[in-house]
DNA sequence: TTTGACCTGTGAGTTGGTCACAGGTTTTAG
DNA sequence: CTAAAACCTGTGACCAACTCACAGGTCAAA
């Protein structure tokens, strides 16, 4: 298979095959002909498993790493469990942190529509962002430095 | 206020004061003995605003918006609960896709934890990942070009 | 006066792609 | 047979919102 042709197979952009290709993700051989890349069954299936683990939020660092234990023969799935283990406490603490953040936005909005129209004076919102008191960097993580 | 005195004022890296300055958000005036950036109280509170805003999802452009016309003594909020409203709107969408990705993901684990100590054969999470289908990328938005 | 902390601007790095460009190849149509 | 379209190649720029590094200038305290 040719750069296009993976890349429609998975429905990707041919450009992420390339990027990818790169990255170490995929393993085309070289037609030495004309020095294009062909890819085989293999890198299609490595290209719709990196989809998926991105999807799920791994890094492409983290794929690389899982795709190259499988091809030393080791099961990856202990370290995928760790990495997996890992990123769903930061899907956790995501969905904590935007819903959070959500409430004050809805009270916000929904002050705002019970008063006439729109009316300027009602400054709701321009408050609500100036008194804002952040949820998340509150105590910890002191902006670096 | 030097540029690290607004700095810590607002709890921000010096060099975010410097980014938000060429970004036209805080306007200095110039030492010309020393070339220095001068921050009065005013550009405290625009950062401090421009903080409060981030952390809401606002982005520097439109939070360039908001404070040039509040510069122009229009009242900017109008403007700022439609963005707002957008905003929320995403917030609830990402919510909503995380909750999506976080339900498989908890039973995969804890399918994963009732076997005996992660043994191998439990492949479940690689087998996941492999025939993950994908929450929010299904029908539309079929991957550009 | 010297040291160290600060200031300046510029440029590069981060992540995961996407796009543009210039030049080579292959395929398709006339 | 040939010309154009569609594809391939590598390189480098661009997105957001910073962060950091670097070289050179300035200023305060010891």
């Amino acid at each position: 298979m040719k750069v296009k042709e993976i890349a429609t197979a998975a429905g990707v952009n041919p450009d992420t095959v390339r990027f990818y290709t790169r990255e170490g993700l995929l393993r085309p051989v070289r037609n030495p002909d004309n020095n294009y890349q062909l890819y085989d069954a293999e890198d299609l299936r490595r290209l719709r498993f990196a989809r998926k683990a991105r999807q799920l939020g791994f890094s492409l660092p983290e794929i690389r790493q899982i795709l190259e234990q499988a091809d030393d023969h080791h099961s990856p799935c202990p370290m995928v469990r760790d990495v997996f283990t890992q990123r769903l406490a930061e899907v956790e603490r995501e969905i904590a942190e935007l819903q959070l953040l959500r409430k004050p936005m809805v009270s916000a909005l929904s002050a705002w529509q019970e008063m006439p129209d729109g009316t300027p004076d009602g400054h709701t919102i321009c408050r609500l962002i100036e008194h804002w008191d952040n949820p998340s960097a509150g105590s910890c993580c002191g902006s670096s430095e």
